[in-house]
DNA sequence: ATGGCTTGCACAAACGATTGTGCTGATACA
DNA sequence: TGTATCAGCACAATCGTTTGTGCAAGCCAT
């Protein structure tokens, strides 16, 4: 071991050994054998350089491979335990191949999610996962266009979409529907995130669908919110309960917004679910230990995560043509708690909320 | 805007106007007084990048400047909301620099710590943010002797110690010890993290040698706990309920220690805090909607991530020298909650627990 | 002995930026 | 007229890799 300060380059490896660079730069990458390299010199090669400790140099040889073997993740709210989650699982998947992972921070807007793209385009990132904020995409097809390539994870953008990892969000609408029904409620508020956005919608629709087969239909489901905050999610609750008083259960379309309507029920002594029933979308891991434990409609996220990694590598390592459609769609399940009372039938079923 | 397909180089912009790179260069540089550059000339070259939309390229830049504009954080758990909020401060913090981010996890493991800060070496970093898992620090003294800049959060490490940004834990311990005391608590057990670590020793000494001086001496605190997560904290919730039936308040060094405490009350049916108290070290964001609203000493997360950042970019940026002794301690308050009882005085005062 | 084939490596050109050092023409001055 | 000075830019090296091609030496066959 020769630990002389500086670090070794090929350079050094070649000089110890009086060979030229390129013996060494192909003796270590294991072309070798296609370039007719003498194996005493591979061996010579390999064991110089590990007793240099040589490591080639990611900055220089992106520059040549235009590889960096880096992807970016873009997430709406580094601190949300939803996305921290899906950051973490996305650094493990990454750590496994060998990528870095470049985390920004859009902080739920488009503008600085489409300065965090460029930022990562021109970092040469290898590919790209972006949990995107709100419905336009331009920044996201524009890395398509330019041969980079992308995976949407959570929300589906462009037409045609993105590649993307989402949650079943139908199948979650429909079991919640089926769940609160089951449960004996008929009066029902919604309380949704981003109209327009793709898991508000799917999980919207298949909720009223379904309710509509059990007889509700969608008129007589107020709906309110208009973004995925907490702060919209208190306001839609407030709104929802001034206006409905006969309400006996909210169906709320993510954690925070489920978050945002118990801080309001707390603050107006509305009992969890003696006086009304909430059901969530999304679970997080304190869910069991509030007030009332929350039954949620709960995502995998951490597969989440794991699968936009996968699904970027296919195609970044050209498994899976960058023009190919990727649909992934996850499983969700119904975990039960306690914030969801059995409601005795009652007369005014049907009634106008 | 000439949109070629191809992105600008120096050499597109050099080869329309029919000057040499290294013009363009020091024109875009803001060099052109220095190199005597004609303002026309810097005028036509600027028009001409920006009409080709020429961006430079980071990493042929990093290759050329051994600098990077990118920084390495380095946490236990991503997913954690603690580390989860300052890998977002830190992101923000880095995003106003123009630096990138590279997250690692070290999943609260010492060797995968080690794995990360050698990734992050080989990539050229500028600088590292670290949140140490455990005891040790050679890797990053190593990093420190190579002349890279690195900044500890959360805990100390080092000797002498690395340059810091954590929390006041002993200002914590104190309040938290005279705030128990001040509710009439004098049987309280204490539910540590890591042992040997600073935040648990700070806090922990500080603590008792409060107690002590409220009277109640450290040998009738009984202590457990073995590690910061969630199953070291139920396991020494277990073992203190067990052995001293006979406490009524318990001190969780931190918020996910105080979690696991509070599901083995949950599976106990021991209500908080009815039957017993709890005071948590670290807030968080639902803290407040838990079962019982837990009382906390809070850190200022935001900050420490932020004040990391910012401590790292003196270094960088040579406005404090490496080698100098950064050691910067964020306030700690407490936020009253609900789940300290205020305990009647009792005969027992003094009792062996 | 000579031509051709293989073996085993060296040379040099990229990749895209920064930067020290020339080099040329014009002006000024003696 | 000769030369010193200066403005204004070009040339080329450099960072550390990868990779296409060139080129000697050895071997075989004729």
């Amino acid at each position: 071991m020769a630990g002389n300060g500086q670090r070794a380059t090929l350079r050094t490896v070649a000089e110890r050994l009086g060979i030229s660079v390129s013996t060494v730069s192909r003796a270590l990458s294991g072309q070798g054998g296609r370039y007719r390299i003498r194996p005493e010199t591979v061996g010579a090669v390999r064991a110089a350089a590990a007793d240099l400790q040589f490591r080639p140099d990611p900055v220089a040889r992106g520059l040549r491979m235009r590889r960096t073997h880096s992807l970016g993740l873009v997430v709406p709210d580094a601190a949300n335990p939803f996305f921290a989650e899906i950051a973490a699982s996305v650094a493990d998947a990454a750590r496994l191949r060998g990528h870095a992972v470049l985390l920004c921070d859009s902080r739920e807007t488009t503008e600085r999610e489409a300065e965090a793209v460029r930022l990562l385009m021109d970092r040469k990132v290898d590919g790209l996962i972006v949990c995107p904020v709100g419905l336009r995409a331009d920044h996201l097809e524009a890395c398509r266009a330019g041969g980079l390539p992308v995976v949407v994870a959570d929300r589906i953008v462009g037409s045609p979409p993105l590649p993307f990892v989402a949650a079943d969000n139908a199948a979650g609408g429909r079991m919640a529907a089926a769940y609160l029904v089951k449960r004996g409620h008929r009066r029902i508020g919604l309380l949704q995130g981003l109209p327009g956005s793709t898991p508000n919608e799917e999980r919207k629709t298949a909720f009223l669908a379904e309710l509509a087969r059990h007889g509700i239909p969608r008129r007589l489901v107020p709906v309110a919110g208009e973004e995925f905050s907490e702060a919209a999610g208190a306001g839609a609750a407030s709104a929802l309960l001034d206006r409905h008083p006969g309400l006996t259960a909210l169906f709320a379309l993510s954690n925070v917004v489920a978050m945002g309507a118990l801080r309001v029920l707390a603050a107006r002594g509305i009992s969890v679910p003696r006086d009304l029933s909430i059901l969530g979308f999304d679970d997080h891991p304190y869910a069991a230990l509030l007030a009332t434990p929350l039954t949620v409609i709960a995502q995998p996220v951490e597969d989440l995560g794991r699968r936009a990694a996968e699904t970027l590598f296919d195609r970044i390592e050209g498994r899976a043509p960058s023009r190919a459609r990727a649909a992934v769609r996850l499983p969700v399940r119904l975990v039960e708690r306690a914030s969801v009372a059995a409601q005795p039938p009652d007369a005014t079923k049907g009634t106008r909320p």
